[in-house]
DNA sequence: TGAAATGTTGGGGCG
DNA sequence: ACGCCCCAACATTTC
């Protein structure tokens, strides 16, 4: 029999590097047990989506070779986490439990019994690494929680600047032989009948390797141009970061000093990283309100939604899922979101207001199918996300900003460039057509082959008749 | 991290 | 030359 080893127990944090958990492990000088837990008991609906898994299991097989590269190996268990770990706990002699803390509130009720039940018998270490701020460090002056996002990351940055992100270890202790794990196969991650996945394979590369080299083109390519360039979805300019960042393949600490290193390059490059930096402050600001309101991803933060006139609409919500609803920039989207598991971050505004203002179908039912067909698939970044858009959220879009889907594509995809890729039936009608061809002369239409209706679909929806329709269920809000 | 409606201004055509 | 009108361009307000 081994010594007592230490357990490190891996959820969203699928890395080596920057690992503090893992830092302390091996400094132990304990043997390790690297632990995931698949656990489908996890309670509410919030397991992870089809593309989620795709993304999981890959991001696992990386995992568990870079393990087996430094002499360690992947445990892989299922089942309740509580169980799992009680389980291990007793078959190995555990001595310690190591784990990043998790801001999903689910897990912090788990992480409390954690200490409840096994406190007395183990070494529970928890250690801070998911977020660049915890929640309890950013405070108003009266000690409460922001509401509104702009004075939110004005106080983060003026708190210290995160320190230097830990290395990776270069080797670790063996893993005790006699410890088992499920091969990671039977979990049954990935798509079968059918294999839906060829997209997905083609644009993305997950794991804490393809993590870093995303990184790092970014820094390089995309970084100088970011302010203006994340805003056009036809070209390469956002960082594609949130995949990586969810399953914690790179952590947010790593980002930061990644792009504090190249903004002094030129004034560009400083406003393109500030501007890029933002926007991990509203995943920041997402995780925060959802560890202090865990009733996000179900109820209207603004309690006035509470009575808000929805329409129960399933063959229109069926249209948008599928790419069908007349406007070209909302079809381009969600199918580039079938296709590739991610949709870009300007069309995921337009497509959710659409969803939720155009058509009026619950805010909840969009947050169902992106957290189905999104690789990132984030608890807070996609509650937050759709909160906003819908108006009822913490500094949410006023309700009455309405995204006209064919100005956001002329003005965002001027050639079309996106449409193009996306809807290939309309490949053949003008810059000046192209986010609206509905509105087309029909010899234009004519000489691009399309039949309305036939080739590609009527708009669901009259956009003026629809943006009154949503200002006057707004209206009715204002009476109660 | 809008868009539409409404208001204002100023240049140029033209009687 | 002058003033009127038109309307594009821009600014402000409203939803």
């Amino acid at each position: 029999m081994s010594p007592p080893p230490v357990i490190l127990w891996y959820r969203d944090d699928l890395r080596l590097a920057d690992h503090a958990p893992l830092r302390a492990a091996v400094a132990s000088g304990a043997p390790l047990i690297p632990l995931y837990i698949f656990d489908e008991t996890t309670p509410g609906k919030w397991r992870p989506g089809a593309a989620s898994r795709w993304w999981l299991h890959h991001s696992l097989a990386a995992l568990a070779a870079d393990l087996a590269g430094l002499g360690s190996r992947l445990v892989i268990r299922r089942g309740d986490s509580l169980e799992v770990i009680t389980t291990l706990v007793r078959q190995c002699q555990a001595r310690g439990l190591y784990f990043h803390r998790s801001h999903d509130p689910a897990q912090a009720v788990l992480e409390e019994r954690l200490w409840r039940e096994l406190g007395e018998k183990l070494e529970i270490r928890r250690f801070r690494g998911r977020l660049l701020q915890e929640p309890e460090q950013v405070r108003t002056g009266a000690g409460e929680a922001f509401r509104v996002f702009t004075p939110f990351w004005k106080a983060c940055l003026r708190l210290p600047e995160p320190e230097a992100p830990l290395p990776a270890p270069a080797r670790l202790a063996p893993t005790p032989s006699e410890v088992t794990g499920l091969e990671l196969d039977s979990l049954q991650l990935l798509p079968r009948t059918p294999d839906w996945a060829a997209g997905l394979r083609e644009q993305w590369r997950p794991g804490e390797a393809g993590a870093r080299l995303r990184l790092e083109t970014f820094c390089e390519e995309a970084l100088t141009g970011y302010a203006a360039g994340r805003d056009q979805p036809g070209r390469p300019g956002t960082s594609r970061h949130s995949p990586h960042l969810h399953f914690g393949e790179i952590s947010p600490r790593q980002v930061w000093q990644a792009v504090r290193g190249v903004q002094a390059t030129d004034a560009a490059t400083t406003r393109g990283g500030d501007a890029y930096l933002r926007e991990l402050g509203w995943r920041e600001f997402c995780h925060h309100l959802l560890h202090q309101w865990p009733q996000l991803p179900e109820q209207p933060f603004n309690p006035r939604f509470a009575d808000f006139p929805w329409r129960d609409d399933g063959e229109a919500f069926r249209a948008w899922t599928r790419g069908q609803t007349g406007y070209p920039l909302v079809d381009a989207g969600m199918r580039e979101l079938w296709h590739t598991g991610w949709m870009h971050n300007r069309v995921r505004m337009v497509t959710a207001s659409f969803l939720v203002k155009h058509l009026l179908v619950p805010w909840q039912q969009g947050q169902d199918w992106f957290w189905d067909t999104l690789v990132d698939a984030n608890l807070a970044n996609n509650a937050g996300g759709w909160q906003w858009v819908a108006g009822c959220g913490a500094d949410a879009a006023p309700y009455f900003r309405i995204f006209n889907p064919v100005l956001q594509g002329q003005k965002f995809d001027p050639h079309g460039d996106y449409a193009r890729r996306w809807l290939p039936e309309l490949r053949h009608l003008s810059d000046k057509d192209i986010y609206a061809p509905f509105a087309a002369n029909p010899a234009s239409l004519a000489a691009a082959g399309i039949r309305l209706g036939v080739d590609y679909p009527e708009p669901l929806v009259e956009h003026d008749f629809a943006r009154r329709r949503a200002l006057g269920a707004l209206e009715t809000l204002k009476k109660t």
